[in-house]
RNA sequence: GGGCAAGUAGCCAAGUGGCCAACGGCAACAGACUGUAAAUCUGUCCUCUUCGGAGUUCGGUGGUUCGAAUCCAUCCUUGCCCA
């Protein structure tokens, strides 16, 4: 299978510039997709883009991740409905150091393949652009009606909110960022989700209206839950690749956590497990899905890639623990079960307090696991409260001494999947 | 600069003097069911609360009124049209 053949098959391609697959088996290609400094760390939707870059090395061609030091200036309309909020140029340098941290992880740069991965901010080549030049050298060759055909210009302008000229410009400057690749890196190949469609063609337009080169492109679908909800999106807000933001275990959790028809398209999307052992599992998964050993080969593929061996085991142990005898009282977890639980919320809390005894809604608004004693009270009423795996159905409740797990600890629950660890000290 | 229209909770959206913390939908959270799914049903969903209430909201500010999201003035923002 050559590399579009198996990305197509992963459903990983969505619209593709015709004779880009005559040009990879051809040579060795230089390829990029551009990375949006919008956060300082990249997040579970950013990992597609970034397995484009690694199945391209893979393949044997030259990938090249461009953070938009520049383009993050300016704002991409794509898929908005409003004006963005510029970003400072404070913000945004903190955020290109973290993405680039992060993407070191996942390519190779090893600079003695002739095929290693390279780094490169538009930035660079924008910060000594004055307008005069970029709309006598970049503009004249764009008409206004070829731009405002796009997409994310039509919506805006059919929108209520219309679009300052920033945003118009966009297309432009991501454009040029190919255009200069193309010339200075011999870049032939831009990919991206397929929200980014029209700002790749407008990028190919200009390569072939004013360098006369021919240029190419694919992009992948958007991830989709099959739900219709968002993608990459808890209770706790975003997924995250930083283990900071987002622990391995609840990294892991998301995963599992998928849908049956999303565990099937995503294993597709988001491993590089071969097409045979994927059908495979499928299959088995049709046979017998309470197993759900698609979610857990999903996950584990997943969590190993982005956090490593170790903190994949660590996450497994963790769950295990949590999940594996539910019905087990919590009484049988011990000191080390409880220590070594990587990734769950631990919090410290004052040991006068439950020797004096205090009530479960001011115990659970003063550990912070509820932001309010209104909103911890509610909760109880709801019977979305454990402790110790015991549901709490009493209001009047007291945390005492007698109720701790070897003297120091409670472990509790909100909802099924949220656990915290007390720890009194 | 002129004319017209609009701005309501995370989003969409009703409300056009008291019965409004504000109909409804989506999203979100929790419960039941289950496989730590999905679908479905139920509850919660401005903030705080000793669950009795209390406080702050309907672009901003001032005003009319016993009483305003609703009326008036003014300002801001956005869209459309004209210049």
């Amino acid at each position: 299978m050559n590399l579009i053949e198996e990305l197509r098959w992963r459903g990983m391609i969505q619209d593709i510039i015709p004779g880009t697959e005559e040009q990879l088996n051809k040579e060795m290609t230089a390829g990029y997709i551009g990375f949006d400094p919008t956060a300082e760390s990249l997040h579970i939707g950013s990992l597609v883009p970034i397995l484009l870059l690694v199945h391209l090395q893979k393949a044997g061609h030259k990938p090249f991740a461009l953070v938009g030091g520049a383009t993050g200036m300016v704002g991409d309309p794509s898929g908005k409905s409003e004006e963005r909020n510029l970003l400072d140029e404070e913000t945004l340098n903190r955020n290109l150091d973290g993405i680039k941290k992060q993407l070191e992880k996942y390519l190779d740069f090893n600079s003695t393949k002739p095929n290693a991965a390279e780094m490169v901010n538009n930035y660079d080549w924008f910060k000594s652009m004055n307008f005069l030049h970029f709309i006598r050298d970049v503009g004249k060759h764009i008409t206004v009606n070829y731009m405002m055909a796009k997409d994310s210009v039509k919506k805006r302008l059919e929108g209520e909110t219309g679009m300052s000229f920033t945003e118009f410009t966009y297309q432009l400057v991501q454009g040029y960022d190919f255009y200069w690749l193309y010339q200075h890196k011999n870049c032939k190949l831009q990919m991206g989700g397929s929200d980014q469609w029209g700002n790749i063609t407008t990028g190919t337009e200009l390569i072939r209206r004013k360098a006369g080169g021919e240029a190419f492109a694919f992009t992948c679908p958007l991830v989709t839950k099959a739900d219709g909800g968002k993608f990459g999106k808890t209770e706790k807000g975003n997924v995250w690749l930083d283990k900071e933001k987002t622990t391995p275990y609840q990294f892991y959790q998301f995963w599992l956590n998928a849908s049956d028809a999303d565990a099937e398209k995503w294993i597709k999307l988001f491993t590089f497990l071969p097409k045979q052992e994927i059908e495979l599992l499928i299959t088995k998964h049709q046979q017998n899905a309470a197993a759900r050993e698609l979610q857990k080969t999903l996950a584990k593929e997943v969590t190993v890639f982005v956090h490593g061996e170790e903190e994949y085991n660590n996450a497994i142990a963790t769950t295990e623990k949590l999940f594996a005898n539910q019905t087990a009282p919590a009484e049988s977890l011990s000191v080390e079960d409880l220590e070594g639980m990587e990734g769950i919320v631990k919090i410290d809390f004052s040991s006068e307090k439950i020797n004096a005894g205090i009530d479960v809604v001011s115990f659970l608004a003063e550990t912070t696991i509820l932001p309010s004693k209104g909103e911890a009270r509610k909760m109880v009423q709801n019977g979305g409260i454990n402790i110790n795996r015991k549901k709490v159905d009493n209001l009047q409740l007291t945390i005492e001494r007698s109720l701790l797990l070897h003297q120091k600890y409670l472990l509790v629950q909100k909802g099924k999947k949220n656990y915290y660890l007390v720890k009194i000290q």
